[in-house]
DNA sequence: TGAAAAAATGCATATATTTGCAAAATAAAT
DNA sequence: ATTTATTTTGCAAATATATGCATTTTTTCA
């Protein structure tokens, strides 16, 4: 998915250098061969929760929100997309089957995240669900995830 | 100083309501009896270090930075209620995050407090699940739960 | 106290961001 | 494989925010 895909390069151009404007953002995103329109920007930050913030000399910057900064710089990027299963929709909530024994930590690593469309979750043995807010789709949950774990559906769809 | 009492007074408003707009801002201050143009206002803002960010709803408002708003919440609360980290309404449940490995115990306290209103607790390792009864609704429980844990929602507003 | 310098403000405008709407692209269903 | 529904996107226009400049207010200093 092309989406995706800019989801997370911004979150990297943002996390390593100071972006004032959208439109400077855009050009970065250009040069990765990653092109949308300004309007797209403003909706994608909105999605990711960036903010824009003064930097202190004069000018603004964006920035992460602070869960997804915290997150990203104290949970190593572990390989845990290979110990999910499945994941299934029931009653508006998700459910995510992994091999047994892996929820609680698949879990935690899923709340590191600090996802605002994730209201919270709760590990079993095998199985995790995953309580999204109210007014946000199961739809958004998928890409929320795709951004927490790089790839999951991908691997999934081998099993 | 008519400056010095208008930066207070938007950080105050800040703090406490959500505000999206300077337009907003400015009407706010108008009401306190403090006049100035949006203007003035945007060169304040960016002097007090306010940024904009997403409010997870659609929306944008306006908010402190981190090192500010961590030195307004330097007076600690004796009690257990700082395990709690939040609560979010989802489905008609209460979903209730703890630091982790305090799911447990926080639930078990929430339950021994014998409460009609909820019919039951699920705790994970950092995630509480409270089921009202039907016909109760979530603002019961938020009372409820300021019965059983007195000062958990100002304690909450605070992080 | 009065003059000079610095800071703050308003006004008008430039710049930046958001949004409604229709079209295009994706995903889902038959 | 088509059709249908959903999501994403661009475009143009509306909103919102920032800034240059002249003026007023506050501060500094002799």
């Amino acid at each position: 998915m092309q989406k995706t895909k800019r989801l997370l390069a911004i979150e990297k151009i943002i996390s390593e250098e100071n972006i004032s404007t959208q439109e400077e953002l855009l050009r970065k995103l250009k040069g990765k061969g990653i092109g949308c329109t300004q309007a797209t920007l403003s909706r994608n930050l909105r999605q990711l929760g960036v903010g824009r913030i003064p930097d202190g000399s004069g000018g603004y910057k964006y920035r992460l929100s602070e869960n997804v900064r915290s997150s990203e710089r104290s949970v190593p990027k572990l390989n845990i997309v290979p110990v999910i299963q499945d994941i299934v929709e029931a009653k508006g909530l998700m459910v995510i089957k992994t091999i047994p024994g892996n929820a609680s930590n698949t879990a935690f690593f899923i709340d590191g995240a600090g996802r605002y469309e994730i209201a919270g979750t709760i590990a079993g043995d095998d199985t995790i669900l995953v309580i999204p807010r109210d007014e946000v789709t199961i739809q958004q949950v998928h890409t929320c995830l795709e951004i927490i774990l790089p790839g999951i559906h991908e691997q999934i769809k081998k099993k």
